[in-house]
RNA sequence: GGUCCCUUCGUCUAUCGGUUAGGACACAUGGUUUUCAUCCAUGAAAGAGGGGUUCGAUUCCCCUAGGGACCGCCA
């Protein structure tokens, strides 16, 4: 068996969704743990609809999501010449056939069979007629001449035998009356030039792959293995598409999901390895095997995703989150300003209990990054007389402390709690409150150390808290 | 309508004929906690239905029901 080789073959006629990025990662994961390589082809040849900067986009996506493709990625539109050429082939050896129906015959015989109830079928008609029978006014569209008797099975690694009629497959159009060549043949052409051993795709593309292997067969090519993997439905059961929210890869960084997180949420959707959840890039490339693959169909599931998310959020490198979380900024919000990096990468060990997302983090963090506390109205309404001698206090007290700690704070607080014949509540909101303008937030503790003595100092003598 | 595929807790799934049907997320309750969270503990929650095969079926077979995909001179 030669080396293993997959592809992901999307159209760049809109941003990547997320079930195409399953695809991509099944098959670069795949192509990886068989120690073979991965490779990307745009599949551009709709030009009405396929655009540059989407293929830009989805690029970027897959290299946002860390699967990097083998070599320089195959533009389809480019081989038109081979696909036609592979046409003329076919026709020559008898495996096709010039069609001169008018597509306004086709039309009707469509509605017409509509109308019966009956299945349509494109009825051959020029299948065995000779060429001088053609009218001169009609340019041809070339067919495949499907096999008419018997049945074809497909050994298929994720779904097992699936046996089909041959009869109920069309003379499929492989050349267009335009002189372009249509989907199927093209595909089939790109997969044997680029010696696919395995191809790896949405359940949708089942059908296909039955007329695909008719061509390997007339041209005498050898048969990739193939895999179709369900596909991921909405919550409401229908195949997902690009018109769904929340579906693109863009719609998930915007709101700050990490990259590895949808990896990982992905890689366990529809795929399985015993019990286990979390899967770091090198592990998911040592256990992903074809076997895994559920045949059933699954739902996207924005509470689990949010759930690794978090996972990740608390879990990786507090060096590497901050990374991402100043990408994340400068994409989606606003850029971290440079004097405050320090302060908000220090503070990220207390900031990350508190979030699923970086969008969660942002907003954990925004206390520090304002100038002029932004007081919450109905907090602020917290702050009583009682409150305010605690603040005047605490900021009188916090003048002898030289270096902020914890251990220096506990007994200041200790001391104002007894003082003014309070709670650990009464002194934590009413500080709370004066630094960061909200009731909800990090430890108080947390919260001072974060923002130093002198901004400490400054807030706690804000006109509007006295 | 035709062809094909699918069916275990709400969701993602484990089980490869014998289990008190397991885990995770979500949910509920309790605990820790200055708030919100985190964290910890506990709980509720599933084999679509009906026939076979078998000593024994969630697991194998058939039927029914439900769901889905495809049925373009789109990819």
């Amino acid at each position: 068996m030669s080396k293993v080789a997959t592809r992901f073959a999307p159209s760049p006629t809109g941003p990547l969704h997320i079930g195409g990025v399953r695809t991509a990662l099944f098959n670069w994961l795949y192509s990886k743990n068989q120690n073979g390589n991965f490779f990307l082809r745009i599949e551009d040849t709709d030009k009405e609809r396929s655009k540059e900067e989407y293929k830009k986009q989805i690029i970027n996506s897959l290299k946002w999501i860390g699967i990097n493709f083998d070599g320089e990625e195959y533009v389809q539109s480019k081989k038109i010449d081979d696909h036609i050429k592979v046409v003329h082939e076919l026709l020559n050896k008898g495996s096709a056939y010039k069609c001169y129906c008018s597509s306004e015959e086709i039309e009707e015989q469509k509605k017409r069979a509509k109308q019966k109830k009956i299945p349509y079928i494109y009825d051959r008609k020029w299948r065995d007629k000779k060429d001088t029978d053609a009218p001169k006014d009609i340019k041809p569209v070339i067919r495949f001449k499907s096999k008419i008797d018997g049945t074809s099975i497909l050994k298929d690694l994720v779904q097992g035998d699936v046996e089909i009629e041959n009869n109920t497959i069309e003379d499929f159009i492989i050349l267009r009356n335009d002189g372009t060549p249509t989907y199927n043949l093209s595909a089939a052409v790109d997969d044997h030039q680029m010696n696919m051993s395995h191809i790896i795709r949405g359940d949708d593309h089942k059908i296909n792959t039955f007329k695909q292997i008719q061509i390997y067969q007339a041209m005498k090519w050898e048969i990739p293995s193939f895999a179709h993997i369900p596909l991921i439905h909405t919550i409401d059961g229908k195949k997902l598409s690009k018109r769904d929210k929340a579906s693109t890869l863009d719609d998930y960084s915007k709101i700050g999901i990490i990259p590895d997180a949808l990896r990982n949420y992905l890689l366990r959707l529809g795929w399985s390895y015993q019990d286990k959840e979390i899967f770091t890039l090198d592990e998911s490339i040592k256990y992903f095997n074809l076997e895994g693959i559920g045949k059933s169909p699954s739902k996207l599931d924005m509470s689990r995703i949010l759930s690794i998310n978090e996972h990740y959020i608390k879990n990786i490198d507090e060096n590497d989150l901050f990374n991402q979380l100043n990408q994340y900024c400068k994409l989606h919000k606003s850029e971290i300003k440079s004097d405050k990096k320090d302060k908000i990468k220090k503070s990220l060990t207390f900031l990350k209990n508190k979030a699923k997302t970086l969008e969660d983090i942002f907003n954990n963090f925004q206390y520090i990054m304002v100038d002029e506390v932004n007081f919450n109205q109905d907090d602020i309404k917290l702050i009583d007389d009682k409150a305010k001698k605690v603040i005047s206090d605490f900021s009188t007290k916090l003048s002898d402390v030289d270096k902020l700690s914890r251990e220096k704070l506990e007994p200041i607080v200790n001391e104002l709690i007894k003082s003014n014949d309070t709670n650990f509540k009464g002194v934590g909101q009413p500080l709370r409150i004066a630094l960061t303008g909200s009731k909800f937030g990090p430890g108080i503790y947390d919260i001072i150390i974060s923002l130093g003595k002198e901004e400490v100092s400054k807030r706690l003598t804000n006109k509007k808290l006295i």
